[in-house]
DNA sequence: TCTGGGGTCCTAGGACCC
DNA sequence: TCTGGGGTCCTAGGACCC
């Protein structure tokens, strides 16, 4: 038996805590830059502002309906998932921290009330923490999903579905035929792991609700869509497919990207923007003690522009995995060197990390043919995140010469550049458009 | 004018092998 | 005219999640 214990509208509530004359009113938290809305409170989601729906779209609101807008605190958004997610793990002995306001609990072996259970430790965290969530409970990880889904809509949304399943709902309690019936009353869009594409797919094939879906043969989702979809069917008529992923698992890729405040088309503030990226990118790395074997670097303009588009990835490879910041802030600026062109409205770049591995490995070996290089870096970059985690981030770079350069040292360089200047180093990078 | 920032997994098809 | 039948690995792209 799996629960799933989810903040409400969770960027909205943190901000709530900290100012409570927000509770009550229409309320979004905007992405970086302001650009889109991230989270909305029930009042904004009753004024019909959709999920990631752009500022510019809604704005009105503010004047016509007193939607108050706020710009992201993700530190404190971090802050407050870890204070939930600890008094959430009280409530069974396994957890997997599936986002930053989810969590599934692992059931096994717990005895007693389990709604009540679950409503004890939702009102713990309601008071110790100040955040509101609702707690799903099934046989399997996508029906307890479909019971949280149950669980927050029936509070907000009355006559969704009963009211008594309203915060906490436990389909452990339930007779087949009422889990049916919830099954039957919800959109097979709202069944985690079925987007828009597949959606829209089932809906034309005559399968509209999430009952509809668990009576689809497994064998005929299968050939028809997936083996994703197939496990979903499984999971829904209650036999479990997915299992609480290990905690200490490390994250395969580690990306740090952003859309700029306004476009950009010289050099000289990419190579920033990229340096700034791989650094924090190579810090996320160093956290969770991997090295990167690849470095992926990407521009792109804006799709949502009539501007000529442009659009480019490059991965260059580490000479040796590594997680050090100043050899993958090289790399990223070898790949950007590749692919940048001039004359086009940059919206957006990134750094991607690939290919980690446990940074043990590789430590030893560099020990082994160098071990002075070896502990400097590794002391180097230990002291650069100790620094930065006390005094904030950002509190130390490790510097570039190139930074240092002007847009025009580049433009000159650009234009000397001839088309075989791919060769001047010997790890080539790979492009890709 | 203004459109997020992360992640995961699966699949099809090509290259290559014997 | 007729042109094998497997297998593996890699990559790009698609679909999904919050």
């Amino acid at each position: 038996m799996f629960a799933l214990v989810d903040g409400n509208n969770f960027y909205v509530s943190c901000e709530r805590v900290f100012r409570p004359s927000l509770e009550g009113i229409p309320v979004v938290v905007l992405s970086n830059n302001d650009g889109c809305a991230i989270a909305r409170s029930n009042e904004a989601k009753a004024l019909g502002v959709k999920m990631a729906q752009p500022w510019h779209e809604i704005r009105h609101l503010e004047e016509s309906d007193g939607l108050v807008a706020l710009s992201a605190n993700f530190a404190l958004y971090g802050d407050m998932s870890d204070r939930m997610m600890s008094l959430a793990a009280g409530l069974g002995p396994t957890q997997e921290i599936y986002s930053i306001d989810e969590s599934f609990i692992g059931l096994d072996g717990v005895r007693g009330d389990l709604k009540a259970r679950s409503m004890a430790m939702r009102s713990r965290i309601l008071s110790w923490i100040g955040i509101p969530c609702c707690v799903g409970i099934g046989p399997t990880k996508t029906l307890a999903k479909f019971a949280n889904n149950v669980a927050k809509s029936a509070e907000r949304k009355p006559g969704s579905y009963p009211v008594e399943h309203a915060q906490v709902c436990d389909l452990s309690k339930l007779e087949r035929s009422q889990v049916d019936e919830l099954l039957e009353a919800t959109d097979v869009g709202d069944i985690w792991g079925i987007g828009p594409r597949i959606g829209k797919q089932l809906r034309e094939g005559g399968i509209a609700t999430a009952a509809g879906l668990a009576r689809l043969d497994p064998a005929t989702a299968r050939a028809r869509f997936s083996v994703m979809v197939e496990r979903t069917v499984r999971e829904l008529r209650g036999v479990a497919c997915i299992s609480l992923d290990d905690p200490a698992e490390p994250k395969q890729q580690i990306a740090c990207t952003r859309s700029f405040g306004r476009p950009v088309e010289a050099y000289g503030p990419l190579v920033e923007a990229v340096s700034e990226f791989a650094s924090r990118a190579a810090e996320k790395l160093r956290s969770q003690s991997s090295h990167a074997g690849d470095v992926l670097v990407f521009i792109r303009t804006s799709p949502f522009r009539k501007d000529p588009q442009y659009s480019r990835s490059i991965i260059v490879p580490l000479r040796r995995p590594c997680s050090d910041t100043s050899a993958i802030v090289d790399a990223a600026l070898l790949g950007l060197r590749a692919i940048y062109q001039p004359g086009f409205k940059l919206a957006k770049a990134g750094v991607m990390l690939m290919e980690l591995r446990p940074a043990a490995q590789e430590q030893f070996e560099l020990c082994l043919e160098e071990p002075e290089a070896g502990r400097d870096k590794a002391r180097l970059m230990q002291a650069l995140d100790s620094v930065n985690d006390r005094w904030g981030r950002g509190s130390i770079k490790v510097g570039s010469a190139k930074i240092g350069q002007t847009p025009r040292d580049w433009s000159m360089k650009q234009q000397r550049r001839t088309p075989a200047y791919t060769t001047e180093w010997d790890d080539m990078p790979i492009a890709r458009s």
